[in-house]
DNA sequence: TTTTTTGCAAAACCTTTGCAGTTGG
DNA sequence: CCAACTGCAAAGGTTTTGCAAAAAA
């Protein structure tokens, strides 16, 4: 198949460190960033509290409008703070992407494309599925950027 | 979980027949242009013309480039033919969203993060992935609309 | 003749870049 | 002090919308 993924080099490549990174704090998620030579400005730190408090991943307009801060600013910080690995972000639909910290509560995500639902769950939840796809592919997928879209229980029923 | 997927009402909402759609002539896509109320205008009838001969996913913006249209007239005609199910598109990256019709040689995708390499397969070879899914959730998915990502086996075993 | 579709222009939306000034270490 | 980071402004890439003219049925 002769297809290159659209968006430029590497698009959709950020950093996978073999090791997954969880942090319990966000002293060890400052930690983090000062070992990878980051630096801790007020803006920064606000942004990485806001992604440590928040349950849901959130779009970086809404983080600059929460924080009063530059989007501009907030896009830089969230580029580099993926490059870190210390945060990544899904496409849930034709919308803004989402930017969530690693580790912490990973999710991965089913959404309806009938009611437009979106589940979140444990990658735990879809080994089975990560297993069939590995058998069949040998390749290792990861739901955590784009989802998985589809159909529903319900919708499906209806 | 109580998340939306972003987007605006039913982003990710499309025509669903029961019944897929194939379409082994053109004559057969214009005939369904017209069993669903619409127009065969020249710029029309180019687009379908374009997307039944192209075997990869195009761009708007290249269809509208190639063709000499206007990129607006190919964004609308590529909504409605979308809506009439004849026509559906894929987001293999960050780049513009890519075209094709529906049925003739239907594709689902993997992206390798690390190389950037796109597989496109038959669904059939996603049976048993998608059987998975649906054991586990209920779920009928598609991966039509966002591909499996992940790291292919060439670059894992690299 | 009526409704759809077109081209053009402009805007909307999400994201990136350039730059001069500020700040963290 | 110096590299990293900031805000602002402007631009870039993708897609949508408004409108008057043209074309399909």
């Amino acid at each position: 198949v002769a297809l290159r993924a659209p968006g430029g080099e590497g698009a959709l490549t950020r950093a996978h460190p073999a090791e997954p990174l969880h942090f319990d704090s966000l002293d060890e998620v400052v930690a983090h960033v000062r070992a990878g030579g980051g630096r801790l400005s007020l803006p920064r730190r606000l942004i990485l509290e806001a992604l440590f408090v928040s349950d849901a991943p959130v779009a970086a307009e809404e983080i600059a409008r929460r924080l009063e801060l530059d989007p501009a600013s907030v896009y830089r910080n969230l580029e580099k703070l993926e490059g870190l690995g210390i945060v990544r972000h899904v496409h849930l639909g034709h919308g803004p992407g989402l930017y969530s910290l690693v580790g912490r509560g990973a999710r991965e995500y089913l959404v309806c494309e009938r009611c437009d639902r979106v589940t979140a769950v444990a990658p735990e939840r879809l080994d089975a599925v990560r297993g069939a796809i590995r058998d069949d592919f040998g390749f290792e997928a990861r739901f955590g950027h784009f989802p998985i879209v589809g159909t529903c229980a319900d919708c499906a029923s209806a």
